[in-house]
DNA sequence: CGGACTGAGCGTCAACACCT
DNA sequence: AGGTGTTGACGCTCAGTCCG
């Protein structure tokens, strides 16, 4: 198998495991609306202990709710019905709550019917469509820590962030985040304080703050940055709100009289005014009412563009840091549910002992 | 030591979810 | 309906490990 391959087999193989455990996991937390349509089962092998019965678990009012009395109705069969008294006085959340697993039905091994067979497979059909995108892993491990205590959340706007750009996440909003050609960070408050952070820099070591004395509120349209590579005299430069210019200086030239000075061996900024000749390759963004030409309206089209994958990139590191969280935190469970169905079997086995009659 | 293998991470695309 | 966020899938790179 190639490389590619082997890693698709993979990954595929995981996605399988984590519907199957979303399959075997789910518990009794489960909305109305679904329950009352259909019938979405949930199956649970007993293990060892199995018992040859088919029992079709009748949620009975709110006394299936978390953290209720787990006494259960039991259809039985046989048409009989039977109160139960569970083993788990106290329901435990899955890790994954889909919220669209209504019913549970609790089947055995040894199930044989036929058309409770084919039930089955077309419920499991219907899980896996309505399971085939799976809520953010956000929404999952909110969910999952409102329920248990311990798990902890994934913040909405996490304080310290990983990734290439870690001084971005400690500015104030609103701010309007950029980067540039050679992966420096701008922020710009509203204030007018532009902030330039260095993605290979630790904390706020790499983070500039220049704040512009004329910087009054930005005119519409004019908010957006443009930069370019670098131009022929060696300077990096990229625009602001206002229709200024802020040129990277190498040569460390300050203009008084428009920002406040960087200082150290930071390279210093220098905000210009773009009525000067541009140099190649760096263009002035206009409201886009303003776009007439073919070629604006491209190089508007490619400026969203960029700005669209500069997101993307950003949401796919933040979605896959959460990834690992939620896995982290999936294997953290099956930890405890381990240990729990252990325990909760060696109470099975000390209560049959207690409630076998003795033969001698 | 060099090549194959493997796992992790990244950027991008596309499809879907969600919000306004 | 359109914009934006989220995430699976895909291809790529890179570092570490194994093996001949």
């Amino acid at each position: 198998m190639s490389k590619c391959g082997r890693k698709k087999y993979i990954k595929t193989n995981l996605r399988q495991m984590t519907m199957e455990t979303i399959d075997s996991q789910q518990d009794g937390s489960i909305p109305d609306s679904v329950a009352e349509s259909e019938s979405a089962h949930m199956q649970t092998q007993t293990g060892q202990n199995s018992i040859p019965t088919l029992a079709q678990v009748s949620v009975a009012g709110s006394g299936t709710g978390r953290g209720s009395p787990a006494v259960t109705l039991v259809q039985l069969p046989s048409g009989q019905t039977v109160h139960v008294q569970g083993v788990f006085q106290t329901p435990q959340p899955s890790v994954i709550q889909s919220p669209q697993i209504q019913a549970i039905q609790v089947a055995t091994i040894a199930e044989t019917d036929e058309s409770a067979e084919s039930e089955r497979v077309i419920d499991f059909h219907k899980r896996r469509e309505i399971l085939s995108r799976r809520p953010s892993y956000r929404k999952i491990l909110n969910e999952l820590s409102s329920d248990v205590p311990g798990v902890p959340k994934i913040e909405e706007e996490k304080s310290e962030e990983e990734g290439t750009s870690p001084n971005i996440a400690a500015m104030a909003l609103p701010t309007s985040i950029y980067q540039t050609s050679t992966g420096q960070y701008i922020a710009i408050a509203q204030g007018g304080t532009i902030q330039i952070s260095n993605p290979g820099s630790d904390g706020v070591q790499g983070l500039q703050a220049l704040t512009m004395t004329n910087s009054g509120a930005p005119p519409p349209g004019a908010t957006i940055v443009q930069y370019a590579a670098q131009s022929a005299d060696g300077t990096q430069q990229f625009f602001v709100p206002g229709s200024q210019v802020v040129v990277q200086d190498e040569e460390t030239e300050l203009a008084p009289s428009h920002m406040a000075a960087t200082t150290g061996d930071m390279p210093t900024y220098q905000i210009r005014a773009p009525t000067t000749a541009l140099p190649q390759g760096v263009m002035m963004a206009a409201s886009p009412g303003s776009l007439h030409s073919p070629q604006q309206l491209a190089e508007e089209a490619t400026r969203k563009r960029e700005l669209r994958l500069m997101k993307n990139r950003e949401a796919a590191k933040e979605c896959r840091r959460r990834k690992k969280e939620y896995v982290k935190c999936l294997e953290s469970r099956v930890a405890v549910l381990e240990v729990q169905n252990k325990k909760l079997i060696e109470e099975l086995e000390t209560l049959k002992d207690i409630c076998s009659p003795k033969t001698d």
